[in-house]
Order: structure tokens, then sequence, then C-alpha cells
DNA sequence: GTTATAGTTGTTATATTATAACATATCAAG
DNA sequence: CTTGATATGTTATAATATAACAACTATAAC
């Protein structure tokens, strides 16, 4: 279950994997996956969970990039629009995507005392508003799913 | 499908049903639905969409209550956390619970043209959730499941 | 009946999150 | 080369939300 984040694990490799493969999505899309980018990409792969456009702009600001939250913003926004990562609306916090290239609509798991967030397994969450939808003569196009809940490790935490 | 907002019409009866439900519900649960409270709910109701916090404070204004940022808040937070109301994350806005009493995890679907929003009929989307929570060993409280897209009237005018 | 106590509201100040607007730079297409 | 499209740099400001503390209100405890 190590998409769900909740596991502290070495992840290197997934680190360069996901760059490659969004290197790759980049270059068959004609996107352009310039410094700033990659370089809050990878932000988000090594932190491994959900952080501010400001809590990135510190770290970008370390590397030498210019530090005003545009430049943060206008990064995220190609991440998220381009489904290489995603927004924690209820954090407002970003994150890495878990499954790039698997069309889905996401759905995350966040802790609430810890504020860890697990990408959850794709699922099809425009299937289970369709009926809804077609009654309601909506036409969904993204969906997103947040739940807000006790991750394993502050379980441990709370009740040893 | 009226509960999904979408249709115009008249909600006079509607407004008056779901205060005194919740009325009802405070009584039974010990709660204060104070002066200011049921204002801001009755403001949710009458406007019959997502209000920003800060509009919520211009309508109580106009009606002579204070109207500093605190007092919106802790009015939203108190029907909110009560169930009375749920805040769209999506447009850091708050809507009336169009299902009072009822349990249920909201589903709202909204208009990115209009910003309209409807709350889906009561699902159980813990329930969907419930296999990855349990493989991840994640205990779900609450989950909210935002969808955004086209509604009928804003379909309407862009293919007449 | 006064005194705690808990909950609510009033008020000031400030923190946090996000975008507008415009200048500059880069690069490819015509 | 110059035009157009895209990206970045920079300044300023908008929009959303909370901290902290004072004052008020009702009720319960004594």
């Amino acid at each position: 279950m190590d998409s769900l984040a909740f596991k502290k694990l070495n992840h290197k490799h997934c680190i360069e994997n996901s760059i490659s493969k969004v290197e790759l999505m980049c270059e068959n899309a004609r996107l352009i996956l310039t410094p700033v980018r990659k370089r809050v990409l990878e932000i988000l792969l090594k932190e491994h969970q959900a952080l501010g456009a400001y809590k990135i702009l510190d770290i970008l600001r370390e590397d030498g990039f210019s530090s005003q939250p545009p430049i943060a913003y206008r990064a995220l926004d190609f991440l998220v629009s381009n489904g290489f990562a995603h927004k924690i609306e209820r954090l407002n916090a970003f994150i890495a995507c878990a499954h790039v290239g698997e069309k889905h609509s996401p759905a995350f798991l966040i802790c609430r005392m810890c504020e860890a967030v697990g990408e959850a397994l794709p699922i099809t969450t425009k299937g289970i508003l369709n009926e809804t939808a077609l009654t309601a003569d909506f036409v969904i196009e993204e969906a997103v799913l947040e739940a807000e809940g006790i991750c394993p490790n502050c379980k441990e935490v709370a009740t040893p």
C-alpha cells in the first residue's frame, strides 16, 4: 500500500520513475517541463506530503529560484492542470499525483492529526455520481473526493 | 430534482421548513441557534447558492449585525460542524445543507461557469472508499465529494 | 443572591492563500 | 527580422481566515 503514503519508505526510485514518466508525457503532449516546474514536481515527490504554495516557495528560494508567489502558483497550475499533481482543497496544499498517466478521479485520505495525505487507488468517482448527474442534467468534467480521518501512524499513537 | 438547485423555484416554504428542522435539532442537541447563527442560515437558504464568508458579512452588516470576519466565520463554523451547512472547498464558499437531519456524506455538483452548486442525493461516500481505507488501515470520519462541470442552465446557453 | 463557569459575541490586529497587471525574455514560425 | 505564443520576473494587492483578548449572558453551584 505504498501508494498511500502512510508508510515511510525510501522512495528515491519512485521519484526518478515519476519524473521520467512526466518528462515523457510532456514530450508527447508538447508541454514544456521547465526547470521551475520540474523542481516543484521534485519537491512534491520528495516531501511525499501535501505542501502549501508558500512552503514550496521557501524551498525554491533556497535553490536560487525567484521566490515571488506567482512563481510557485504558476508551476503548480501547470502541474495540476496537466494531471501531474493535485490540489488538496481541504488543506490548501498540493501533492504529487500517485497515478501519473492513469486516467482517474483522484480520491484522498487526509489525516486530521498529522495532515498526511494518501491518494487512494484510482476509482471512477464520476461513475458514483453518474445517476445523480444524469437526473440533474449536469455534465461532470472532474470530480475529487476528500476523506478526513485518522491515519495508521496516528492511530497507533492515540491507542498504544 | 429540486434538491439540485439548478432550477429556480420559489422556495420560501423550503426555507421555513429547514429553519424549523434546525431549530428542533438544536433544542434536542442542546445547541443554541443564536440570532446571528439563525440569520446566517437564513441567508444561505435564501440565496440558495454557495456564498463566501465576506459576502455573508456584507449582508449581516446591512442587517445591523457586527461585520468583522470572526462574526461570520464563527456562525459558519457552528452551522458546518453541526451539519446545517457545508463548505464547498473548491469555491471557498458555504451552502445550506439540503438534507438536514439525514446522515450523509455530502456530494456536490459545481458549475464552473456560473458557480451554481447542487447537493447530490445522499450517498455513502465512505462506502466507496471503504475498501481502500481498510487496506490502508485508515479510519474515515468524514468524506466530501466535489464534482465540477456544467449545469443545465449554462449548457443551454452554450449550445442553443 | 452572589459567585463561578461555560459559551457567545465584540473588536483589533494579523496571518495565510492567491491573483492582477505589466515588464522582460525566449523561441519557433512565417 | 518580426510576429506570436509561451514562460518568467516583479510589484502590488486581493481574498480568505484566524489569533488573541475583552466584554457580555445565561445558568449552575454554592
